[in-house]
DNA sequence: TGAACAAACCGTAACGGTTCAGAAGCCAAT
DNA sequence: ATTGGCTTCTGAACCGTTACGGTTTGTTCA
């Protein structure tokens, strides 16, 4: 009498079928094409399948046959506290699910742990394709993911042959921040930036590692304001660039420390985004600076809490980023040409700028 | 020579097989066991699949085979701005998918649109499971989610039978919430709230609705204000409610002003969310309202933000509770008693709460 | 009366893998 | 010469469904 104790098997379109004396071609009609058999017919099959404790067909087995998963893969980067910290990285995050939900399809995350070569993730991802975001350029599972048959977006990323691309005009953004600086009259000024590269840098950036980040919008709002700045005879071998691997508010203020401690006569604290720059301002109020009399500070992104703050900053609409690759990876069947989408920034002038203090009036007050 | 564009078929393990002259098990072990098979031959087939553009074997048959499908589904609410903008949401996010990550699946977003009663693709979706959170309890996306022969873990909502639950103790916590109002001498209270059910009520919330609300942690939070205040001899009745569908720091503002204006005497603002909170302040400041000395104002959730506004909130672990149910999920297999995971809490006295002012105070100043 | 046609249902062949119980070959030990 | 054990590879069954191209039955209309 001991049967093994997991029950019956589930029940299955063809069990469901066999009970109730019909092909299996039926049942499945029931499910999927109502018209396709008599409303009596379809009501007796539903109930049948009820009473069998049938769920309606497997989803699986179901993809299998229509080769079509129902869902796009998202593949971010290594990080996922920095993906889900970042307010403007969930704004992304956020457009693609309403773009993923206006088609009824599903979002796949998949998992790509940091340090985990384990591309296998990618390999086991039943979807219909990927978006990639801001990952770094040598990252392996980019590489997996552009293995697989299937569309393929990526956004915030250096453009890939034939890949369909979505991004912020990051270089005009940049270099109009920095012309709103060097107008201010800002010439000793120092960066805070986010991770520049897979290896650990919680420090000061040298040049070459500058020139070599590999994630790609880091690099270009480096390389922006390093032209700019220079083109304002600015030696850029002389502005301190702070970089920082964890992305968060705290790591924005001890940054913020690290670059005054070394060099206090800087007039303003390029941040290149809005959560770094919100560290920078709360370090600023711990030394008594004022900003932005004492110390100008900029942002990068437009968060929410960062307008709510006055930060002059870059607002990118990163709601619609996340949208815009929805769409094109969904609407991405038969197109010949790879499509690029730019999207629009803007900079936005809070209260944290304005022009230095002159010399004279940093050592005997205004 | 105008042959079909779409060049010859995808490569299958199938063909590569023939191909190689080998059994198709043979190129099956290549990929999933190596040690099934002299090391020159699985070279070989690895070689040619990459001459042939063999991508590996597809996920989807495989999932079908192994009956696995390497991902767990998210069922979150309705709406999808209010999951992804309330940082106390994200945090869960955040949690089940380092869970995820650990356990090396996939995170399946469900897409349950707003107002969409299309439950199919909870159908579609091929999971090994479901998270479901914080949806109302009468969502037919829910129901559905339970027929489908998977375990289901629920989160920040009413248990239901035989299924494994996740919450913070969000009783106890807005007890000593409250009773640290009650303790500084709050009598008149007000009260701000997410939304309570499915439809729309941008207003103040009758008894009726405050007990009927179908989403549980709401309901509950006021359950537990109403029965502490009612032991310190406040009439319920008399506190006035107001209730905001969308959850963002703009409408928690409006819900402030909204209740202000009818009951300027209130001398402490309960906010049953942070983000409800940081509106409340805002419209505070804009009236000209000292927090605390005018106004006491309370939150719920401990977010980041919050805490460096010094909003006085009940703290839980957010990232906590999502990590738990991806544990408690992905180590379900063949549990017989569903568990039950209940999160602490904790009250976090920040600078916006204080004694009321007394009436004297109040019209003739300190 | 029978041709034409629509509605309702069915049989077979995929879809692309994994798995399991062997078979074949080889070598060492009995 | 037999036995046993190991490595390497194979054949066939199976996973649960839907696409495709039928067949059957009944109704309409000339």
């Amino acid at each position: 009498m001991n049967r093994p104790m997991r029950t019956r098997r589930q029940a299955t379109l063809a069990s469901l079928a066999a009970e109730l004396g019909v092909s299996r071609t039926t049942v499945s009609n029931a499910y999927n094409r109502p018209d396709q058999l008599s409303p009596e017919l379809r009501k007796r099959v539903l109930e049948t399948a009820r009473r069998l404790g049938y769920p309606g067909p497997d989803p699986v087995a179901r993809s299998l046959r229509t080769r079509k998963a129902g869902a796009v893969g998202l593949l971010l980067t290594e990080n996922l506290s920095y993906a889900f910290r970042d307010p403007a990285a969930v704004g992304v995050l956020e457009g693609l699910a309403l773009a993923c939900e206006d088609a009824g399809v599903g979002l796949h995350l998949v998992p790509a742990g940091p340090g985990r070569e384990d591309v296998a993730a990618v390999h086991r991802a039943g979807v219909d394709g990927f978006v990639v975001y801001s990952v770094p350029d040598d990252d392996p599972h980019l590489a997996a993911v552009l293995q697989r048959p299937v569309p393929t977006v990526i956004v915030d990323q250096p453009s890939v042959d034939g890949v369909d691309r979505v991004g912020p005009d990051d270089e005009t953004a940049t270099v109009s921040l920095a012309n709103h600086l060097v107008g201010l009259g800002h010439r000793q000024v120092g960066v805070l930036c986010m991770r520049l590269a897979r290896d650990r840098n919680d420090d000061f950036v040298p040049m070459s590692r500058q020139q070599d980040a590999h994630y790609h919008v880091q690099r270009t709002r480096l390389d922006a304001l390093k032209r700019t700045f220079e083109a304002a005879g600015v030696a850029w071998e002389s502005v301190p660039v702070v970089e920082r691997f964890e992305h968060n508010v705290d790591d924005g203020a001890s940054a913020a420390r690290q670059l005054l401690d070394s060099y206090p006569r800087v007039t303003a604290l390029i941040c290149t985004s809005d959560i770094l720059a919100l560290g920078a301002l709360a370090e600023a109020g711990r030394r008594g600076l004022r900003v932005p009399a004492d110390l100008t500070i900029t942002g990068f992104d437009g968060i929410a809490e960062a307008t709510r703050a006055g930060l002059t900053t870059v607002h990118q609409p990163v709601l619609e980023k996340g949208k815009s690759a929805g769409k094109l990876l969904l609407g991405a069947a038969d197109r010949v040409a790879p499509k690029v989408i730019t999207l629009p920034t803007e900079l936005r002038v809070g209260t944290t700028s304005a022009p230095p203090r002159t010399a004279e009036e940093r050592w005997f007050g205004p």
